[in-house]
DNA sequence: ATAGTCTGCAACTAAAAGGTTGCGTGTCTG
DNA sequence: CAGACACGCAACCTTTTAGTTGCAGACTAT
């Protein structure tokens, strides 16, 4: 902690709007729906069940690569992605400790109130 | 529970996605930080220490209103935004559940590497 | 070898998002 | 009442995003 801290936090709330405008997307979160099912799966397959392209698709996947939130491996003349639960986690700590903050406010209001 | 689950959960999918996209910019996740802090505050006071104009704070507010994140109660000639906590811990547990298929798919793995 | 797959890259279009300026309206306050 | 303050609305611009098509390269299987 080097830093003062308001930065940092800044920095961080950067990071955090970045991995959740990734997921910001319905085509988006149904892909990592599906790859958080364990099974790796190649673009092809990804794009199966779907109304849009694939090219479409790639792009959808690179974007959520860009985040952090999968990866790819060539396999052969199939790229497969796979699921990577890092930033989904961190998120999900992010939008608790927000909405513990809002808990504590609560609580506070509430003892005010019975004073 | 009406419907098989499937289409519902296509519609919480959707849900979730727009509550994401909404969250998903660094000025709207700041002001939703700020507001998680409590007090109802004014656009005029939102717009304080940050580089851009109202009317841009304005518009990120009803994006959030949109998503359901806050809310505005009109008081004299100020408009005051409050914090509506229920949208983001629904998003919270939607994480935690892709969080938590994905460790069962990870112990699943480890108990067939182990046999 | 050759035909069929799976993918990547590039150019392009259409729509949406972030932001600004200008102006009008309601609301305090001296 | 007059000026200052807070806001809403509308038009406009620029950049990003979602999606498409077309084509070429790499791999696979027969």
């Amino acid at each position: 902690m080097s830093r003062s801290g308001s930065d940092t936090s800044a920095a961080k709330r950067r990071h955090h709007a970045a991995v959740c405008a990734a997921l910001g997307d319905e085509t988006r979160l149904s892909l990592v729906t599906t790859l958080s099912g364990g099974e790796p799966r190649s673009i092809a397959q990804l794009t199966g069940g779907s109304k849009i392209t694939r090219q479409a698709i790639t792009k959808h996947l690179r974007v959520l690569e860009s985040a952090g939130i999968v990866h790819s491996v060539r396999a052969g003349r199939e790229s497969l992605f796979e699921f990577d639960p890092q930033p989904m986690n961190e998120l999900q700590e992010y939008l608790g400790s927000v909405s513990a903050q809002w808990d504590q406010v609560l609580s506070r209001l509430k003892t005010l109130v019975e004073s």
